[in-house]
DNA sequence: TGTTTGCATTGATTCAAGTCAACTTCGAAG
DNA sequence: CTTCGAAGTTGACTTGAATCAATGCAAACA
């Protein structure tokens, strides 16, 4: 309900790629908060501090402790963002799509790496110019802090979930959490196969693929959810999961005893 | 190094709480990101949407679910934030303390609760004066913003210790990050005890009490660091403690094979 | 068409952390 | 001074997830 704010704003502009090159054509300037008709100057002003940006699937565009020169939005795709450890140990932080801002999390060099986990469109911002384009779109900086804020309720949720949540928890809150995702953004086809592998679905739940693998043939046996052939993943009883992900209905209705 | 900035700005004014209720005396506007001189329509302005707050040792001063009315500005001591589970399952997602802000993580509800673990001294804004704040304080905002980008480099990070760091290595990481923190703060006598119990550390890592207890006690015959009677804890080797932190010099410095 | 290769699943076993329980210490209350 | 209770430590045992290992399966390739 929240991420609509972030997915679903339909503008009825329509710039295309030849006059911004920073913004994508089709969706406009509704991804960073630009919806109202825009000046040829402010135009102009974009294109010089933005670029696009396509990478492909398995590419990494942003490498933690790299200088962090750049910053972007989403236009398509999905991108994973990671921490790695020197013994090679690797914690996903979050996945990125449509919308999303990524290199608020970083100071002079970036606290993390990103990489595609399919083809990502994106704009891609100097960040120096950062201040500037604040000055002249003050949307562009309320939008932003409002996805600061929110990223900020997710991490705290993230963290409760590595913290303190079983396997089969984890996988039912990653899953609730997608499944909302998904239903908000335009394909709504919620019985799609996960963009991410399995390996990577263990490295945000700070689980092993095994246990991945075990977590979600529980929910299936559950009659939760149902693994296609090609291992994706379809909800079948939103509410059970969702159940399931709070640890509600197990002991939070605990019977109170009589004495 | 990077608390730096959010922690040891001196500004020369000095206001009085007399003039600016939500502002402390003794340390001015610093915290809130006011180093200049103001005007009296400011500072009336100001006292207008801002109150002063102090809380006792145990209290909780925000709720998870509430409405989410006011935003903080901590002037002293410490507190908690944290999330709970229905079963009585708790992550605490961090600690704040003097110049911290308390409030970002929140849409129309708190996403956590706030709990004071020392008397804590703060200024209350109102949330629904944040815009006209920001309007007339530009400084405030981009300090705000800088502040969110911090904790977000600083959630990533936790997120990294919760799903993929032994009790040890969590240990480790806590009380390196901990005794950096003081060290920017004016009181450094890194010899002191913490300001949390075992409980809070094990809620806050992830861990039970048992295995904190258990971690502090490795850690202690490691002679990287020393338990005080009072369970205070000194650190005796603070390269050392980054080092485990890490998992530097275990395995990231590992030996090529010849072949 | 068979082979390779990258994912994914499942089973057997191990281990780090959790649970349960005993004990200590210390400060506050009586 | 004694008692009490909260907080912390340590030991014995259990357990949930990790590790190790085998197998399935489908797309890519020769």
């Amino acid at each position: 309900m929240l991420d609509h704010r972030y997915r679903s704003q339909r503008a009825p502009i329509n710039l295309s790629e030849a006059i911004i090159p920073g913004l994508c054509a089709g969706c406009g300037a509704r991804h960073i908060g630009l919806c109202d008709a825009l000046s040829d100057e402010d135009l102009h002003f974009l294109a010089s501090v933005s670029r696009p940006l396509t990478v492909q699937k398995g590419q990494t565009f942003v490498v933690e402790g790299d200088a962090a020169r750049s910053f972007f939005n989403i236009n398509y795709g999905v991108a994973k963002l990671y921490k790695d450890m020197p013994d090679g140990r690797r914690q996903i932080t979050g996945f990125v799509s449509a919308g999303d801002f990524v290199g608020l999390a970083a100071d002079s060099c970036y606290a993390f790496s990103a990489e595609a986990i399919q083809e990502v469109r994106m704009c891609r911002f100097d960040r120096t110019e950062l201040r500037n384009v604040f000055g002249r779109f003050p949307a562009i900086e309320q939008r932003l802090f409002d996805f600061a804020s929110h990223e900020l309720v997710v991490a705290q949720e993230q963290m409760l979930l590595l913290g303190r949540k079983t396997a089969v928890e984890r996988l039912a809150s990653f899953l609730d959490g997608w499944h909302h995702r998904l239903s908000h953004t335009e394909d709504s086809n919620s019985g799609r196969a996960l963009p991410m592998t399995r390996a990577d679905l263990a490295d945000y739940l700070g689980l092993t693929i095994e246990t991945v693998s075990r977590a979600l043939s529980s929910l299936r046996k559950l009659g939760v959810i149902s693994v296609a052939a090609d291992h994706g993943v379809s909800v079948l009883q939103s509410t059970r999961l969702a159940e399931i992900a709070q640890a509600a209905g197990s002991s939070s209705a605990k019977i109170q005893p009589m004495a």
